[in-house]
DNA sequence: CTGGGGAAGGGGCCC
DNA sequence: GGGGCCCCTTCCCCA
């Protein structure tokens, strides 16, 4: 009995000694693995940090050459460019523009815009005289992939007239006699080429703006800087800053020196400071007007920017990965400026998911909405700025909570929440009895009063009743014979914006 | 072609 | 904080 014992217990030292032995083995090429794996994650790092500067350089060295191509082309042929002295946003969508920096693009393909045509437009005391930025050529090519045109409201700032020469070498102002200035800044942003990079090339203040591709697997949504050879990057905003990105995504801002050193890829945490904001969420503002129970003048088919975007206003916008349910892909286009004089792009892009699933989710119909990117990069992005004023705009509440994809600030974290599902295409409400899905609760309790014909407005005058409100008020407008908005170019009248649109598209489209 | 209605997206605000 | 509503807007369909 004795000597079963100790036969046991030497049975047990010695499968104790063999499993420490195995543990010890299984750590060691764990260890010897990790450290391969390491290494090969550092080699992966080099080589894109080398793959990224060759970007960089080949984006530079393209846009030299379209440049030069353009100003050839323009040198050859003499057209006209207009500048957007002060352009009110009528383009689909931005009535609520309030301004601030604006940006649009005028398609080469689509040159409807008159020489010396102007845009009158109703500011709420009177009309103005809006002049119109044009570019125009004849050669899709010349006017290179997206001239992108910035620059303040408010400001009569000759700089902009500048831009433009810059970038063509024949251009007509409307002010002849507009002193020449100093060339404060050039600004051509390239928006078309490779996806993930976005190159503005400064003549003062040379910025790159690197957009990063962030994969994202499932449940780790933390940056990872060392994935993408960032170096210290991943903190984006500090404890102290007083508004605050509500990260439910991986989110990096990387702002990179054209100094042709790539492995220096200047990344920053300017997040942490408060111009953060204003820096870039104001690109896209743009003008407001929206002037109800006034007679309102405008070329609103001249100053589309979207619709038919072309191709290269978002050369990512391609590419149609949608993004479900905020994961997976996630574009974040950050940037930076060093000179806080220059705008910056607005830090925003994202991929939905193409899959059923998310086109269920986002409704890829035939209306244009599958536009997800366009939508973000014109409409809703200016929008956005336009309506919320972006984080720092001058509304009484404070907007703390930032939205991580355009900035936009809100007053709360749920509404920042709920502002993000534009971006990120989730819909977790769907409806019971259509499958229809929808980002709002609200939204999906609107949509049901089609299946229950529940139709609360109704109007006064008549036995009409609505299901919307908005419908109800524009339906008021047949009583009323209200028709505020009138066309510049044969006066006819229109009782909505976009009938308006409409008619100047097809009627005064060639003007 | 124009205009009216339906449906939906999105922001602001109130309770 | 969350729900709900209003407002504004766009797009589509159709008479």
């Amino acid at each position: 009995m004795a000597n079963c014992m100790v036969f046991h217990t030497q049975i047990a030292s010695i499968m104790e000694v063999l499993a420490n032995a195995a543990v010890a083995e299984i750590c060691k090429l764990v260890d010897d693995d990790y450290a391969v794996f390491r290494l090969e994650i550092n080699q992966s790092q080099k080589e894109n940090r080398a793959l990224r500067r060759k970007l960089l350089e080949l984006k530079v060295a393209r846009e030299r050459a379209e440049r030069t191509m353009r100003e050839r082309v323009l040198a050859s042929r003499p057209s006209s460019v207009k500048i957007l002295d002060r352009y009110r946003g009528m383009t689909r969508g931005e009535g609520h523009l309030t301004g601030g920096h604006r940006s649009f693009v005028k398609p080469a393909e689509h040159n409807t815009w008159r020489d010396d045509q102007t845009i009158t437009v109703d500011e709420g005391s009177g009309t103005s005289t809006q002049h119109i930025v044009m570019i125009e050529s004849t050669d899709p090519e010349a006017a290179g992939p997206g001239v992108k045109l910035e620059r303040s409201e408010g400001e009569e700032d000759p700089r902009n007239i500048r831009d433009i020469q810059s970038g063509a070498a024949s251009v007509a102002t409307e002010d002849p006699t507009t002193p020449a200035q100093p060339r404060t800044r050039r600004s051509i942003t390239e928006v078309s080429g490779t996806p993930n990079a976005v190159l503005k090339s400064e003549t003062d203040t040379k910025t790159l703006t690197v957009t990063h591709r962030l994969l994202h697997t499932g449940s780790d949504h933390r940056s990872d800087p060392e994935r993408l050879g960032l170096g210290s990057l991943g903190s984006p905003i500090a404890p102290s800053s007083e508004y605050l990105p509500v990260f439910h995504q991986s989110q990096r801002t990387v702002n990179s020196r054209g100094d042709g050193d790539g492995d220096a890829l200047d990344t920053q945490t300017d997040l942490s400071r408060g111009d953060w904001n204003l820096r870039s969420s104001s690109v896209y503002s743009e003008g407001f007007l929206d002037k109800k129970e006034e007679v309102i003048l405008a070329d609103e088919g001249t100053v589309k920017v979207e619709g038919n975007v072309p191709p290269t206003w978002n050369a990512d916008s391609h590419l149609g990965d949608r993004h479900s349910q905020g994961r997976d892909f996630l574009d974040y286009r950050g940037s930076l400026e060093t000179n806080p004089n220059v705008t910056t792009h607005s830090p925003l892009h994202v991929f939905k998911d193409r899959d059923p699933v998310s086109t269920l989710m986002a409704p890829s119909d035939s209306r244009g909405r599958v536009l997800f990117d366009q939508v973000l990069n014109s409409n809703d992005r200016a929008r956005a700025q336009a309506q919320g004023g972006g984080a720092t705009s001058g509304n009484n509440k404070e907007k703390r909570f930032l939205c991580m994809f355009c900035n936009k600030g809100f007053s709360s974290s749920q509404k920042v929440e709920r502002h993000q599902r534009v971006h990120t295409g989730e819909k977790p409400f769907s409806c019971t009895q259509c499958e229809k899905r929808f980002s709002r609760q609200d939204t999906l309790k609107r949509h049901q009063r089609i299946h229950t014909g529940e139709k609360p407005y109704s109007c006064s005058q008549c036995h009409m009743r609505f299901a919307q409100p908005g419908q109800l008020k524009m339906h008021l407008k047949v009583h009323t014979g209200e028709r505020p908005f009138a066309c510049i170019h044969c006066g006819k009248r229109f009782s909505e914006r976009s009938y308006l649109r409409l008619h100047q598209q097809k009627k005064h489209s060639t003007l």
